[in-house]
DNA sequence: GTATTGCTCATACGTTTGTTTCAATCATAC
DNA sequence: GTATGATTGAAACAAACGTATGAGCAATAC
């Protein structure tokens, strides 16, 4: 049981890791339920028994990891004071999903970015709505300027950069002639924020320049 | 069919598009070939007459958006002279990808960014690699502040946000309250260029704001 | 002791998957 | 006309899928 302070097995979590390692490697659809119960040296019956179906082990391994990071996003974000700076709030957003996972919950993370399945799109919402709105508030008042649209516009490039990086991450180095490196995670994090807060600084797109687009 | 002399039986042609539409809506793994050959409304033995295997089916679908797509982006690239803007790049690289497809293209496209298996990876290099080289040399000519590594990063970032633009545009309304509408493209294109140049231009990260990132 | 509860095991169910087979069909060449 | 080569059709294949079942085992409660 939950509240019994002694042996809790551990068949529950290795099944929840070995999700959430393969999840992240190959997505939802790729990945079956003899891969997990394999990597995790469990019997095929304990994930529905544990947890009912595929769909609640994904959402389990899911919530694992993005209540952490949406706990510690509003943390950084309220730490920053009443007033913070655009570097504070993209780093508040951004640096939860970088440190503090043990292995390829990135992956995961990036999955749900990805996957066009609906309920994962549901499960998008549910984690990511509350917070955004918070980030989407935050970001209007440091940068008066840009509207609400512009600003949620800005965030979601912001977010498909991340997502982008933390799905190809591991085979970056291999596309661009070992150049990147996204070992050096405080690095990487660094560039995305100084390259999104360039982004968000720039002027509400009078445009200016060409920016025909169509052409023959 | 129309013009041509020897009766090219459309049966091919219909099962890209629809191999196009579903790939791009539901993934590789998720689309079934006979989703496919039911939308088409062709036998199932079809698709491995025409095509011997889903994966080359795969393939087929992606090279015949992608070659047009890469000609064009090198086409507008050339038509910019011998010293383009930092935004004719931007425009040349992404414009593509925003217009002259007919119907759901550009899922499909994402997915090729988004699919972790290997084979679709070795599609990207395929396709990507040496279009992406031609444009870090004109970017690092227009950059030249920039290391050959930064322009890289930022054109990943870029391309990360146009694909989880492309990849998740359809429900991108449904989860910014109705602010963000993608359908008008040449808006959405405009916006995406303006923010990655800004990114693009912003100092080579001596950093100076306090990114300290992993905290306590 | 027995009963009960929480959990793991091997095994099987019904579907769906990608792929194959081979007969039927078609347009063209002779 | 018939023969030929290309294409389509219905049906089947083994394999893998998510899920379900019921026996077996360990520990606690009575």
């Amino acid at each position: 049981m939950s509240n019994t302070p002694q042996r809790v097995p551990d068949t529950k979590e290795r099944i929840l890791d070995a999700a959430e390692k393969l999840f992240g490697q190959n997505g939802f659809t790729a990945t079956s339920l003899r891969d997990i119960t394999a990597e995790a040296g469990v019997n095929l019956a304990a994930v529905n028994y544990h947890f009912q179906t595929k769909e609640s082990l994904f959402e389990a391994a899911i919530a694992r990891r993005m209540e952490p990071v949406n706990r510690k996003r509003i943390e950084l974000l309220d730490a920053a004071g009443p007033n913070p700076t655009l570097e504070q709030i993209l780093l508040a957003f951004l640096s939860p999903l970088f440190f503090r996972h043990p292995n390829e919950a990135i992956g995961l993370m990036s999955q749900i970015l990805a996957t066009p399945d609906s309920f994962v799109r549901q499960l998008f919402k549910k984690h990511l709505a509350g917070v955004a709105q918070r980030f989407v508030d935050a970001l209007q008042q440091a940068l008066p300027n840009l509207t609400r649209t512009e600003v949620m516009w800005r965030l979601h490039f912001t977010a498909g950069s991340m997502a982008h990086l933390m799905a190809r991450g591991p085979v970056l180095p291999e596309i661009s002639e070992g150049l990147c490196d996204p070992s050096d995670r405080s690095a990487v994090l660094a560039r995305l924020v100084t390259f999104a807060a360039a982004g968000f600084r720039a002027d509400a797109w009078g445009g200016a320049a060409g920016l025909g687009g169509e052409a023959a």
